[in-house]
DNA sequence: CGTTATCTTGACCGTCGTCAAACAGGGTGG
DNA sequence: CCACCCTGTTTGACGACGGTCAAGATAACG
């Protein structure tokens, strides 16, 4: 007989690393009520000007945040791998003020709001990594920023390849072999404000840079140093070292 | 003899539209400890890579989080106005990823840390105000993240100007008529990635559509309902009728 | 195996950046 | 009160980075 794990495990594992639990608030969060839903790609989970009434935690697969302009043009504000806790950001806010969807097919579970509500104000401990992983949300959206307002194509492309494969990478494994990308080309463009054309120029020059390889929806690093360099990466802002 | 007033009751007042404090919370906050400053334009107030020790309350003037990019560009990340509070960013990381500078001669208190973070945990209410004031400046990071990915320049100019003055806005008012710009043009570039050069030209389209009017350091909108259209400004994003 | 989304490439064009110089304003000191 | 400087604004000429449009190649998927 096998004792089935709890599908909350991954987002209480990304709260510790980050700020220390105890034994009662790892119960308390594993002992949240979730439904468990397997969503397609392209699914929306939140939609702007929706009041969310659940935050949900990523199981698997990948997702985005993303808001339209009226001119038809959009940008993706923030990627999330499993682990994540999507949509704390509308924690205490009435009514969302962008979309959440997912980039590929992907597992999710549903967490009624109010009982997550309820451990913000009854476990302190909770309550900061709450805050701590917001704070975190909230240094990546200025590097964001700084990324799109003050970098040209080349630089863009580089730094999301950069923060993505540094955000995915399992700590044993060295960083910058190679990675699953699971963004199309216009993806990407719409997450660093560029054209999916340019994008794709960019990319292929990049390669024959030899910064980079391709193949079907996975990357390669055959010289990290490189990007880091041509990105003008450097990963303080990701707050990874952020003692527990 | 007169009561002098206590000046973090700016940040109580604050606090308390957003979220509903109790009158022992708004005590709590006022008996905080504090040291008053007084700065002069473009003083640091926490810089990259040091470890922040106060949180500080703006009590007059203007401020603004930077970032500096290698290439000799810098990014800023947002505005602030009097009663906000600079780096509850960094309440509990160990290591800023930005800089917080003065854009006017400014008032500052200066709160140490540690007490901040005792109210954090200690009273639950705080607790929600504080993140509920992280979660807004959040949602004006995304709105600038599509401002600069997504926008041409008269966009992003006209809407820069609508967020600020929506934002200073006084409650009794009307929207629109003036109000004063403390930022030079270069601020501005920096603030929605253009060249102060092509800031310029911008402006001057503008007011010569009737957009907006300039004299010395206000700024002037005789078509506002034509500006925010320009914009496309929705000021939803602001959350500012979130209920108490 | 056909249909659709994604990628790739080329030619052309426009928005915005770059460089440089003139102009206005506000403070300081003689 | 005026010369002076410094910062910020204004304007023009030119160039480049990236957008647009369109077509063909490739890969994904039912």
């Amino acid at each position: 007989m096998t004792i089935p794990i709890n599908p909350l495990l991954c987002m209480v594992r990304r709260f510790e690393s980050q700020a220390h639990l105890s034994v009662d608030d790892g119960g308390a969060l594993l002992a949240l009520p979730f439904t468990k839903q397997a969503l397609g790609e392209g699914s929306y989970i939140v939609r702007e000007g929706q009041a969310p009434t659940h935050c949900c935690v990523l199981l698997s697969g990948f997702a985005y945040r993303q808001k339209t302009h009226s001119n038809g043009g959009r940008q993706i504000l923030s990627i999330h791998i499993p682990g994540d806790i999507l949509d704390l950001q509308n924690l205490f806010l009435d009514v969302s003020d962008h979309n959440v969807q997912t980039m590929t097919r992907s597992e999710v579970a549903f967490i009624p709001r109010p009982y997550l509500v309820d451990l913000f104000h009854g476990r302190s401990a909770i309550g900061k990594a709450i805050l701590l992983s917001l704070l975190v949300e909230a240094s990546i959206s200025r590097e964001w920023l700084l990324n799109v307002g003050r970098r040209d194509a080349r630089g863009r492309v580089a730094h999301l390849l950069c923060e993505f494969a540094s955000r995915i990478n399992v700590p044993g494994e060295p960083v910058g072999s190679s990675c699953r990308l699971p963004m199309t080309q216009q993806q990407i463009g719409d997450a660093v404000g560029l054209t999916p054309v340019h994008v794709n120029r960019t990319l292929r020059s990049l390669e024959t840079e030899g910064l980079l390889h391709r193949s079907n929806h996975s990357i390669g690093f055959p010289d990290w140093s490189g990007l880091l360099n041509a990105a003008g990466f450097s990963s303080l802002y990701l707050h990874a070292d952020q003692q527990a």
